[in-house]
DNA sequence: ACCTGAACACCGTTCAAGT
DNA sequence: ACCTGAACACCGTTCAAGT
């Protein structure tokens, strides 16, 4: 699978190719295994070489986070799903879809957690569901909020679903007989967490569109 | 305001100054001003010593994200709102004093995105939040989920308070007038996102009372 | 017991030089 | 236009040695 290619001259180098390569070195080693020198060894190069298709090593995130959400979350699927369903489904269907970019990209989870999840290339998905959310009577900066909050809910439990509560949980001995109860129960399915979070938020969007005295 | 002390012998270093130490590090630089060396060098020791403090790096970020949250959510604190007021109210009492942690420490908030809330040392905290929840009629994994799904929001919402989305739709043009028109409006303002975010949750966590067939 | 200096194996990024 | 090598100013951490 080697390409053969002219010595000293251009090695057609993609930015495609870079991002893809990127997150496969995410994807096996998690954020901290990402270095330019180490993605430049991957790929052949020169560290260097890289600073010719990306600003610097925080631009290479960004375009990472957009990469990883632009497989699920793109104006076109947000389309396909709006006009047809109520709010409550399109905003779930939104949700489930961010889910399942972060489910394929373990490994890149960090990367949203510090970064925002609003990329430009995904602001036109934001302006749909937002008209989605006006046209059932929100406000536009309310429907905002709404989309942002929901964004939050999904990264924030893949955020913290690495995190091995049972170590921390043998060092307090035989107290906290609720809390060694419930992590006993129900705790190591993410994906139903994510889906509690959402329909929680969403029931409870509803409250404020009852609670403004018009609709439109 | 030196501290005179005998050449060779200990520094008198206490766990408590090199977190007070590294904590007004990171307010003042940020986590990315946060190094063993700078940190040793701000303490006026070598940056080897720090390890006969804490296990490594790694260690003293957790024990930083435990120091930040023990200002203001202790077991004591979520005792003082508990008991007398609603399941609802203890719950959005845990929110602010939560906020109030995040916000006196805005450069510590990165830390919290990428390691678990749920420090041991907060533990006690949590069973006394479930305990609340479980005498409202919910069931200990709910309870968790729930509690967990609140921590989730007032972290999510301060992880994505700084970025500046302004930047970001200049490259856009004329296009995204639901956008603009929503980010105009009512954006900047963190602790009504934080509380929007909390009190759509609450109102949803209500369904799960109604929905359970029994009370208790 | 507590602290140190040198050393190892890394980083991101700049810059002048090569083809 | 595209790529490189050396260099700069950093990292976290280990380990043998000092008092």
């Amino acid at each position: 699978m080697e390409q053969t290619r002219i010595q000293g001259k251009h090695a057609g180098l993609q930015r495609d190719q870079i991002l893809r390569t990127a997150l496969a070195l995410v994807d096996r080693d998690g954020v901290s295994g990402l270095s330019m020198r180490r993605l430049a060894r991957e790929l052949g190069i020169e560290a260097m070489t890289l600073y010719h298709h990306v600003k610097n090593k925080d631009a290479l995130e960004d375009a990472l986070v957009e990469h990883v959400l632009a497989e699920y979350v793109t104006a076109e699927s947000i389309h396909r799903i709006d006009g047809r369903v109520s709010w409550q489904d399109a905003l779930k269907g939104y949700a489930r879809d961010f889910h399942h970019a972060l489910e394929s990209h373990p490994g890149a989870v960090a990367l949203f957690a510090t970064r925002s999840a609003i990329t430009s290339r995904n602001l036109r998905a934001l302006e749909m569901l937002i008209g989605t959310l006006v046209n059932a009577g929100f406000t536009s900066a309310q429907a905002l909020r709404i989309v942002h909050a929901t964004a939050i809910a999904v990264i924030g439990q893949h955020a913290t679903a690495r995190h091995d509560v049972g170590a921390d949980l043998e060092s307090f001995g035989e107290d906290l007989p609720l809390v060694r109860e419930a992590f006993g129960t129900d705790w190591s399915d993410l994906e139903a967490r994510v889906n509690f979070m959402v329909s929680s938020l969403v029931a409870g969007y509803d409250r404020y569109l009852s609670g403004t005295s018009g609709l439109g």
